[in-house]
DNA sequence: TTCGTCATGTAATGGGTTACATGATTAC
DNA sequence: GTAATCATGTAACCCATTACATGACGAA
């Protein structure tokens, strides 16, 4: 999460620590500001590992502002991060948000692939929901509202997604494979629907 | 969150570790399984400061099943992780989640305070939300969606939690404060519509 | 007799946070 | 000259996971 946060922030512009900090507390959709217990450690791991280079003052004294620049290897290990396997659990709504916050990097086909997979995980997870939720075993009420409020709250997450894939289909000129032109057509009449 | 979901379940009946692990994955809404290299240490540690007791099989061998039941310190850590102030961060979505699984211990009331402390967090991170939208500072077509479709997510989220507060009221005949009372009312409204 | 699953555990790692320490610079 | 904030860092902790190891028991 963190290594993927600065390599995108610093792919617009070299900054030192603090800048990174405020950045991404502003950036990124808000709600996630890194600690420097964790920022500064990582900028010194990404600069041995040569992702970054470092330019400034070499002293120790108070502020001397040292400003890291992303490599070349560093883009090769952002594109990575950006298009890695995504894991299941929470975590991953938290990676999937700050993934799309640095999609303006990524080609159209790319993005269209991500938000898919994102989809796709998101549908496995709405189905383990809705299963429970049949599933006649002996949930008291509180449970079962904790399942309910999941299953409407991931299928906005699934329409949601839906849409930005349909608008980056229609931005690029990209046709959706058949299957896909129904939902997307559902979707739009929603749309008017509640405007 | 573990120790929370292990006093829980044993609340309900004494249990041993693999029989936890078996529930905790069931329960709680699903979608959370406890690893073993948590739950066993955990018990141990539970077990060293009182809050559970340990009756089983002494011994090193294969299937030994060490039984552990809730004491009366148990009994009481668990109404204090039950009511124990709400941190920030998405790490705070899942605890809430946690506790409302095992809402059926609490008395009404402090059903009622827990529901509004909930709202009022997620109202404040809505306000931060759409300040952030309304800013004119240069987030991306990208960013710009995960605000939208977050401030959406907690709008709805909120919904839910007056409605559930709502319910618990009636139910046990509370009496809602008199600011209450157009909200519960107006999320009532929209419930027949989309009905 | 061998395979699956029940049952308990440890070591290493992950990915962060909190609290603290230090010192330079700016604004009043 | 003193308070706030800029700037960098470290040590200790937190709360979990992954991968591994061990061994008993039941069923084919």
């Amino acid at each position: 999460m963190i290594e993927l946060a600065i390599l995108g922030s610093l792919k617009e512009r070299p900054m030192h620590g603090y800048q990174l900090s405020r950045e991404l507390a502003a950036q990124v959709g808000g709600l996630w500001r890194v600690s420097y217990g964790s920022l500064y450690p990582t900028l010194r791991r990404l600069q041995a590992s040569g992702a970054i280079d470092a330019d400034g003052a070499e002293g120790t004294g108070g502020r001397r502002k040292t400003v890291y620049r992303i490599t070349p290897q560093g883009e090769e290990l952002f594109l990575e991060l950006l298009q890695e396997a995504p894991q299941e659990g929470q975590a991953e709504d938290a990676r999937f948000r700050m993934r799309l916050a640095f999609f303006r990097y990524l080609p159209p086909e790319t993005r269209i692939r991500l938000l898919e997979r994102r989809r796709a995980g998101l549908e496995t997870r709405l189905d383990e929901v809705k299963a429970r939720l049949h599933d006649p075993a002996a949930t008291d009420d509180y449970q079962r509202a904790i399942l309910d409020h999941g299953r409407a709250a991931t299928d906005a997450d699934i329409a949601w997604l839906t849409d930005l894939i349909a608008q980056e289909r229609s931005k690029h000129g990209i046709t959706a494979p058949h299957g896909e032109r129904r939902r997307a057509q559902a979707t739009l009449r929603r749309k008017e629907h509640t405007a």
